[in-house]
DNA sequence: GTAACTGCAAAATATTTGCATCCTT
DNA sequence: AAGGATGCAAATATTTTGCAGTTAC
């Protein structure tokens, strides 16, 4: 596990340190989207909030993870498909927000449905965002 | 046109004022969405920042307008459909948000898609977010 | 050893709250 | 006249930037 997070990091040509292992485990972990205060709650203060930031920039720059949008204010990360490279996102994703709980699905196997734009239009990325009551607030 | 802006706020039991009607007439005019700092500028400071949260906070409370969710840190909104009512917003919308300018699009009549959700996920609402070129930037 | 990463301090931005005054009804 | 809306001041919260010290390779 480890191993693979380290990898994920040298494939990307980033050092491998103790924030960005840690903070990639906790996406690993998470099966799902976390947002900055998560992080820092979840690490326990045991990094500067501006490593946190840092770090969550420079893994969107690689393309380890991506943002979600949210129709609330806040912004979310999750980990980004193998398809993702550095700063081109061309994969679909949907998403699903518990109005409930706040938590945040990535639905993964569920196929993102083709949409028809006008002309003149080019589409690069397509996000889908389900929200409701998940499954443990039903 | 001002009279059917005051129709809007009377119907959603508000009072007629200056910036709500500035504020209502810009997303008429503005056929898309609006982040705050738009608002701001378009309004040529004419009223206070804090009148700016506060009624984009109640139109949004009186269904209004709606939040579009956004990939970057944003918070955008847009006008709602007739079908909105007060907190509860039943409707689907589709967004096109350009790379290039900004500019974000509601395509009201591409129509959403179905999702089908796991067992035990109830969904309320669905966004659909496409980002890419947009007809002026092509 | 060197370049990259981190932590601290502080600046810049964004958002919220309290309160006195003004405006709509 | 009364209640709600606005503006101003200030408190909070969020994000960014600069720089010196530390760490990964």
């Amino acid at each position: 596990m480890k191993n693979e997070i380290a990898e994920i990091l040298k494939r990307s040509q980033l050092s491998v340190t103790g924030s960005r292992t840690k903070i990639l485990e906790l996406f690993q972990e998470a099966n799902g989207a976390l947002a900055h205060a998560d992080i820092e709650k979840r690490t326990d203060d045991s990094y500067d909030r501006v490593t946190i930031y840092r770090t969550l920039q420079t893994f969107v720059e690689k393309g380890i993870i991506h943002t979600i949008p949210t129709a609330d204010n806040s912004v979310r990360y999750a980990l980004c498909k193998d398809e993702c490279s550095t700063g081109h996102h061309h994969d679909n994703h949907v998403h699903f927000i518990c109005d409930d709980c706040g938590t945040t699905y990535c639905l993964d196997n569920i196929t993102v449905p083709e949409i028809t734009l006008p002309k003149g239009f080019t589409q690069k990325r397509a996000d889908v965002i389900v929200s409701g009551i998940c499954k443990n607030c039903e």
